[in-house]
DNA sequence: TGACATAGTGTAAATCATACACTTTAATCG
DNA sequence: CGATTAAAGTGTATGATTTACACTATGTCA
């Protein structure tokens, strides 16, 4: 079966930057390619647009099959479509951007461990294509977003400490935050609430367990 | 002819929210559409990406082609794929908002007057596909960025005064600005700069007139 | 029961944003 | 040619926000 048309037409793919923050570093999701070009290269999570779903769906369906992640936090984030940019055919990427909440981040059993790795943002291998400027467009925007929105929430377990909240800022930021004004800003917010529960967790004090309190929400700030 | 591919593949499109400002409004330039679908209706400039050229390039092709204005601020606004939303095939269109100085503005001989028009931002007629949402957006990013950026000069004439670039702030923010503050903070910035010359416009004292000191660039701020 | 390690807290100073009204100046008109 | 007109141009005081900064609290573990 074929498809065919009067004039040319580029592939349309969404390749999705899958960030998460584990043991204090920011990190990202890669796949190892299958087939070529870029054969055996690492590359973000993404693949063709089907003719019934949305640019969103698509990207929500690549990340879903290929790590098992679903229902997360996902945004458009820029469209790349040099010419060149694949050296086969020309394809034209519609790229999304999406936040694990570090409670979720093992990968789906299906797929080969082999083939699907998360790596520190600043340990990444070569990746095919253009997706290491990809990468560093969707960090940049990240970065931006903390500054003016709720954005960092979504990388939050169900419970969480202002402490562990802080590291996600410091660690996307890559600055330390002062730790009064840090926890008065976010306060000041409303988006977070005590539960009242502590966490004990070695010897000494424990801390508030603070939970979203709407979690689907990003808010626009200030 | 005709192009042949072993999976369905939309067709992929740029189209271009073009602003302007005149006489003290916003206004957005459309054409009317010759063909089915919508065919007589009113839309964004745009048309099929070539296969040798960039996105950017398409736009700004569309542009030039639809209304003779080139060489203007052009920035990617976002990617509507919507499976619907073209009543006919899979389009996918990557939409960028451009943005014309005021002494720029007169359109192409080639077009037929009666179809390339400028509308002010408030009296949009009824628009073709999901137009009126994508200027609807563009209009919002617009706002965002006068807050952050220097966009703003991009809308200015080589010379000009800063009155003019208040009305300018105040016409796309859709509030008054103080003047003594506006001045303040636009001088502080370090991007426009005096020429020496004043204009002289009637019974009362000539205003100096500024010019921008890059003309390229818009500045990112605070 | 004392040492440890992280949690939690407030204030003062500096910076930035806002509100606000009169003087200047060239042109025009009588 | 002097008076009128209309927009240009200018500074300060107040309040709001942001920043810098260091000690006390508390549960665990040895």
């Amino acid at each position: 079966m074929s498809y065919c048309y009067d004039y040319p037409r580029p592939a349309v793919t969404t390749d999705v930057v899958v960030f998460t923050i584990r043991e204090e570093t920011l990190q990202l999701l890669l796949i190892k390619r299958a087939a070529a070009p870029y054969q055996g290269c690492w590359a973000l999570p993404g693949g063709f647009v089907e003719p019934d779903e949305s640019l969103e769906q698509a990207a929500a369906r690549e990340l879903e099959e290929e790590t098992g992640v679903a229902g997360v936090y996902l945004e458009q984030l820029y469209t790349y479509g040099a010419p060149d940019r694949d050296p086969r055919d020309r394809i034209i990427s519609v790229a999304y951007y999406a936040l694990v909440p570090s409670d979720r981040l093992q990968l789906r059993a299906a797929s080969d461990a082999e083939d699907v790795r998360w790596f520190g943002f600043d340990a990444l291998p070569a990746l095919a294509f253009d997706h290491d400027h990809i990468a560093r467009m969707a960090h940049e925007r990240l970065a931006a977003k903390l500054d003016y929105s709720t954005i960092a929430l979504q990388f939050m377990p169900e419970r969480f400490t202002l402490g562990e909240l802080q590291e996600v800022y410091e660690t996307i930021l890559r600055a330390p935050q002062d730790k009064r004004n840090f926890r008065k800003r976010i306060l000041a917010l409303e988006a977070i609430e005590a539960t009242g529960e502590r966490r004990r967790n070695g010897a000494h004090r424990p801390a508030m367990l603070y939970r979203v309190r709407d979690p689907q929400r990003v808010a626009i700030i200030k």
